[in-house]
DNA sequence: CCTCCAATAT
DNA sequence: AATATTGGAG
């Protein structure tokens, strides 16, 4: 399928573990922040309160072994070239901010009991399992467009613009063209705007009731006031400058067993998995600098950053002690 | 033609 | 329900 992900146009050469590590310590709280080991972090009262069996004491020794256990655990030989990748992802994720990560946890039908063995693995078969060239795909990529998940980032986008265009000028074109978001299309714009203007009516219609239980994409954002007055804000390029238009960027899809695959960009408009072929054909001649993952890698990347955040708690407490 | 937009399809 | 596509109107 298509290219490998080109995570390392956007590593960090060189230095990146220490680097991190270092960056990691010096966020933490100082040792004396820390509560003793011997301390409870949950009072018994609320313990009680919430039927939480308090775990037994622990001392150094048990912190050291279950740090040497889930070490190994990552680090494990089934997953060694794995735990390169991650790193490399995790200080991607570290570039990109928080934006695709969080969004694309919460885009994704997240199975809450995905095991994390088997995302490895799907990561792992990602890499080079199979070589279907971008040409095999082309020929399909002609036929179909791709369908768009509008974010609640794309969305806030969205309606920023349309909130500082006026009536008048919030058409399709000027809104896509303002968003300066590229891949996204006319007709993704015409089709949003003409849901957005129902929703607007709507919530207009019945001002006074309480807001309507479903609209969750559109009730997180304000509502344009423009939409209803005349005319746009001259000094909105001021206070609002439109960032830098994002790069496409693809991934290949890796075989899901629970059948779906996301890919994320900036401003988290996602890819179902069956549009990524016709995007990737579609945009692969601008992909110049672009790196690309899926949500997925994006998980386990943020969940080796939690996990790297623990071992630096667990360390500290074993200074402390 | 191009764009908008409402209706309709997926 | 969300997004894409269509087809008439301007």
């Amino acid at each position: 399928m298509g290219k490998e992900v080109r995570i390392n146009d956007y590593e960090v050469s060189g230095e990146d573990d220490d680097g991190r590590a270092t960056e990691w310590e010096a966020g933490l709280p100082n040792v004396d922040d820390l509560p003793p080991l011997s301390q409870f972090l949950i009072s018994p009262e609320l313990a009680s309160a919430f039927n939480i069996t308090p775990e037994p004491h622990r001392n150094m020794i048990d912190v050291t072994r279950a740090s040497h256990k889930t070490l190994s655990t990552l680090r494990g030989q089934p997953n060694q070239h794995l735990v390169g990748k991650l790193n490399d992802f995790a200080s991607f994720s570290d570039d990109r901010g928080e934006e695709m990560v969080v969004e694309g946890e919460d885009a994704v039908d997240l199975t809450p009991d995905g095991s994390d063995s088997r995302k490895l693995r799907r990561v792992d078969s990602g890499g080079d399992g199979d070589g279907v060239g971008e040409e095999a795909d082309s020929s399909a990529c002609t036929s179909k467009r791709i369908r768009l998940v509008w974010t609640p980032q794309l969305h806030r986008r969205f309606v920023e613009v349309v909130t500082h265009l006026g009536v008048k000028n919030a058409v399709p074109k000027t809104i896509m063209q303002l968003m300066n978001v590229e891949g996204l299309t006319r007709e993704n714009v015409a089709s949003h705007l003409q849901k957005y203007r129902l929703y607007v009516k709507r919530i207009q219609g019945i001002s006074n009731e309480g807001p309507s239980p479903s609209d969750h994409l559109f009730a997180s954002t304000p509502v344009a006031k423009s939409l209803q007055d005349s005319g746009g804000n001259q000094n909105w390029h001021a206070r609002v400058p439109i960032p830098m238009q994002y790069q496409p960027q693809m991934v290949p899809p890796v075989p899901n067993s629970a059948g779906f695959e996301y890919h994320s960009h900036p401003y988290n408009m996602i890819m179902h998995p069956k549009d990524w072929c016709h995007n990737s054909c579609r945009l692969q001649n601008n992909l110049s600098n672009s790196c690309t993952f899926s949500v997925e890698y994006a998980l386990i990347s943020f969940s080796f950053i939690v996990t790297d955040a623990i071992h630096s708690v667990i360390h500290h407490y074993l200074l402390l002690e």
